[in-house]
RNA sequence: GCGCUCGUAGCUCAGCUGGAUAGAGCAUCGGAUUUCGAUUCCGAGGGUCGGAGGUUCGAAUCCUUCCGAGCGCGCCA
C-alpha cells in the first residue's frame, strides 16, 4: 500500500530549481553591471542570496545584492538596487521588481514560473528535489554503534533514526553516503557480557546459577547465548580456565548481541553498509592503534608526561604518573590525552584515533559522527586527533542527539522497568510502529531535549504531526479514487503512469490564488532539501512536510463553502486534470520527503 | 573550577548559517460549520528573543560578560 519514491534516479540531471534560476539571472545582472561600471574583477558574489522574503506581501522572492555588492562596487545600496532591478525587470521569469527598506530587492515572479515548476515536479517525480549539491563526494556517516552488550534500548533510538535520515538527505542531496556501525568489541564491556554469559551457559546446562551476581548483566536476552554455547561446545567449557573460554564465548555473545541489534535496527528501518570492529584494530601481526601512535609521534604529536589532577569532583584512588599522551592541546583541545593505560592495553580514545584514522585511509574527507549527549565532552580530543592526522584535510562533524523523555498521556514513562531492564526499543516500536518513531524523531532539532508521547502519536488529529503529513499524502489518492469514479475515469492507478497522465494537463489553468501559493511552497522543496542537507538538519524536512501537509489541508478544506475550489470538478474534466496535477505535485513531494525521512506514504489511512 | 549544549508567546517548538513589522501548533477569547470517505475552518489577544554591552547599513542569529538549566571533566566505553 505504501508508494515508496525510494526508486534510483542516478543519471537524471538534478532540476535547475526555482530558486536556483533566479539567483543565477541576478548574478547574470551583476556580472552585466560589474563589466559596465568596472567593478574589482576579483568581486565575489557568493554572498549574493535569493531566498523567500520573511513576509509574503513583498513578493515572490528577494534579494540581498546590492546590500552584498555596495561596498565593493562603491555604490550606495539603494542606488545599485536601483540599478539591478531595472535590468531585472526585463527577466522573463519575472513580473515585478522593486526595492525596499535598505536595499532589498524584492522579485514577483509571473505565474507561469509557478507553473513551468509544477511540471518539472510531474516531469522528474521521484527525483524532484534532488540535488547535485554534494557533487558525489564520499561522506561517511557514523551512528548508534551502541555496545554489543544488550539488545537496543530506547536511549539509541534517536541516533539511529537520526543518522539514519540524515544519510538519506545526504544521498538525496548528491553525497555519496556510506552508514557506519562502529562495533565496541574491545573494552573491558565484552568480557563482563562474555562472564555474564558464560553463567547463562552452565545454567543451560542445568546449574542452579541463583541470583546474578552485582557487576555482571542481568538480562534474560542472555539466555539464548548460553543454551547456543550449550548445544555447540557442550561441557566442554566448563573444564577450561578462563583465559580459554572466554574469547570462546566473548565471540559467540557478541555475534548473537550484533544479531539482535540488527533485528531491532531493521524494525525501524535500518541498514548500515559497513560493521567496523573495534577489536579488528588491535589485531595482533596488524596494530593499527600502535601503528596510528607510531605515526602520531612521529610527527611530535605524542610525549611521555603526567597530567594534572582533574578538577570537580577528586578522583579516589589518583595517582601521578608518567603516561604516553596526545597533545591535544596544540589542535584545540583543554588538555592532552593519555594513549595507553596502566596495565599497557590502549584507551579507547587511542583505538578511536585509529578507528578515524582509518576512515580517513579508506578516502573520506567528509566524516560525520552522531553521539548522545552524554558523549559531547569528547568531541573536541576527537576533532583535535583527526586535524592532527590529515593535516586539517578532513572535517568531523559531531551531531550530538539530545535525551528522549518517554511520555504517556503527558506522564513520565520510568525508562527501567526493573534495574537493570530498560525499555527496549522493540517495545516501542512494537507499540506505536516505526513510521511514529522516525517521524517524532526527527519533528525536532537534535540538540534539544525531545517528549515522545506514546498515546500521542498515534492519534488521528492535527496534533499529531505523523498523521497529519501521512493523511495528506493519503487524502492525495483519496482523491485520484475519486475523481477516477466521477469525471476522470482513465486515470492510471500506477504511480508511474498517473504522473506521466497528468503531466500532459492544463496546468496553466491553475489560477487560484490557493492554488498558486501550494505551488510556490512545493517550489520551495529543492531548496529544503539542500539547506537541511549543508547544515546536517533532516528535522527541517519534517518541518517542511507538515507545512505543506496543512496547506494541502487547507485547501481541501476550502472547497467545502467554495465549491469552485475544489479538486474535483464535475462538468471541467481540464479544470479537474489540472487540479490532479497539482494534487499529484503535493503527493510526489510528501511521498519525496517522507521516503528521505524514512517514514512510509500510505495511500489511505486504515 | 573548566568545557560543551541549551534559554524565543501561558505551554510545546520553528526561525532557511546576518535581513525587512520575530512565526506555527496547542491553550485562551470571538465567530463559522451535516464532510470531494477518513475527527474542522476563519479571526483576535498574547514577546524588553534570559540580562547587559559590542561588531555593521541590519543581530534571536556573530563576539564579550553575567544569570539560569542539562551533560561531561586522567588509566569508562
Amino acid at each position: 500500500m505504501a508508494e515508496q519514491s525510494a526508486e534510483k534516479t542516478a543519471g537524471k540531471s538534478p532540476s535547475q530549481h526555482l530558486f536556483a534560476a533566479v539567483l543565477a539571472r541576478v548574478h547574470a545582472v551583476c556580472a552585466t553591471l560589474a563589466a559596465e561600471g568596472g567593478w574589482p574583477a576579483d568581486i565575489d558574489f557568493s554572498r549574493v542570496v535569493v531566498e523567500p522574503p520573511r513576509d509574503a506581501t513583498h513578493g515572490d522572492m528577494a534579494t540581498n545584492a546590492a546590500m552584498v555588492l555596495a561596498k565593493d562596487a562603491r555604490a550606495k545600496p539603494r542606488e545599485l538596487a536601483d540599478r539591478i532591478a531595472e535590468k531585472l525587470r526585463a527577466d522573463d521569469l519575472i513580473s515585478a521588481v522593486d526595492v525596499a527598506g535598505p536595499g532589498f530587492i524584492n522579485l514577483t515572479l509571473k505565474p507561469s514560473a509557478w507553473i513551468v515548476e509544477l511540471r518539472s515536479v510531474l516531469r522528474e517525480g521521484a527525483a524532484y528535489g534532488q540535488s547535485a549539491a554534494g557533487a558525489a563526494q564520499k561522506v561517511n556517516v557514523e551512528y548508534v554503534s551502541a555496545n554489543p552488550t544488550g539488545p537496543m534500548h530506547v536511549g539509541h533510538c534517536r541516533g539511529a533514526v537520526f543518522g539514519d535520515a540524515l544519510s538519506n538527505l545526504l544521498q538525496f542531496a548528491g553525497f555519496e553516503v556510506t552508514r557506519e556501525y562502529y562495533i565496541n568489541d574491545a573494552g573491558a564491556q565484552v568480557d563482563v557480557l562474555a562472564r555474564s554469559a558464560f553463567l547463562r551457559y552452565r545454567e543451560a546446562l542445568g546449574e542452579n546459577i541463583g541470583e546474578i551476581p552485582e557487576g555482571l548483566y542481568p538480562g534474560d536476552y542472555l539466555k539464548p547465548v548460553g543454551e547456543a554455547l550449550a548445544q555447540e561446545h557442550g561441557d566442554k567449557l566448563k573444564a577450561m580456565n578462563e583465559a580459554a573460554w572466554l574469547p570462546v564465548v566473548r565471540n559467540k555473545a557478541i555475534a548473537m548481541m550484533m544479531d539482535a541489534i540488527k533485528g531491532d535496527l531493521a524494525a525501524l528501518n535500518i541498514q548500515h553498509e559497513v560493521f567496523f570492529s573495534e577489536r579488528s584494530l588491535i589485531e595482533a601481526g596488524n596494530n593499527k592503534v600502535a601503528e596510528t601512535i607510531d605515526f602520531l609521534r612521529a610527527k611530535g604529536d605524542i610525549y611521555e608526561g603526567s597530567l594534572p589532577p582533574p578538577k570537580g569532583k577528586p578522583v579516589e584512588d589518583y595517582e601521578d604518573r608518567v603516561q604516553t599522551l596526545f597533545r591535544a592541546t596544540a589542535y584545540g583541545d583543554d588538555v592532552d590525552r593519555p594513549l595507553i593505560k596502566s596495565d599497557g592495553s590502549y584507551t579507547y580514545f587511542a583505538s578511536d584515533i585509529a578507528y578515524h584514522k582509518n576512515k580517513y585511509d579508506r578516502g573520506f574527507r567528509d566524516l560525520i559522527d552522531v553521539w548522545g549527549a552524554d558523549h559531547g565532552g569528547y568531541i573536541k580530543r576527537v576533532q583535535a586527533a583527526i586535524k592532527a592526522i590529515t593535516g586539517g584535510k578532513a572535517a568531523l562533524d559531531v551531531k550530538i542527539v539530545q535525551l528522549v523523555r518517554l511520555l504517556r498521556n503527558g506522564e513520565q514513562v520510568r525508562m527501567s522497568k526493573r534495574s537493570g531492564d530498560f525499555i527496549t526499543l522493540r517495545e516501542v516500536v512494537d507499540e506505536v510502529g516505526s513510521d511514529a518513531v522516525r517521524f517524532m524523531m526527527l519533528f525536532r532539532k537534535n540538540d534539544a531535549v525531545l517528549d515522545f508521547d506514546l498515546a500521542k502519536v498515534i492519534e488521528q488529529s492535527r496534533d499529531n504531526a505523523v498523521f497529519y503529513v501521512q493523511y495528506g499524502h493519503a487524502r492525495g489518492h483519496s482523491i485520484f479514487r475519486n475523481a477516477r469514479e466521477e469525471v476522470v475515469p482513465d486515470l492510471p492507478e500506477e504511480a508511474g503512469a498517473r504522473i506521466a497522465y497528468l503531466a500532459g494537463a492544463a496546468v496553466e489553468r491553475l489560477t487560484e490564488g490557493a492554488e498558486l501559493d501550494l505551488l510556490k511552497r512545493l517550489a520551495v522543496y529543492p531548496r529544503t532539501v539542500e539547506a537541511a542537507a549543508t547544515a546536517h538538519e533532516p528535522h527541517r524536512i519534517a518541518f517542511y512536510l507538515y507545512d505543506l501537509a496543512s496547506e494541502f489541508h487547507a485547501l481541501w478544506t476550502k472547497g467545502r463553502d467554495l465549491p469552485h475550489l475544489r479538486f474535483i470538478i464535475n462538468h471541467d474534466a481540464e479544470l479537474t486534470k489540472a487540479r490532479l496535477a497539482m494534487v499529484q505535485g503535493v503527493v510526489s513531494v510528501l511521498a519525496s520527503g517522507l521516503a528521505v525521512l524514512g517514514v512510509h506514504a500510505p495511500t489511505e489511512m486504515r
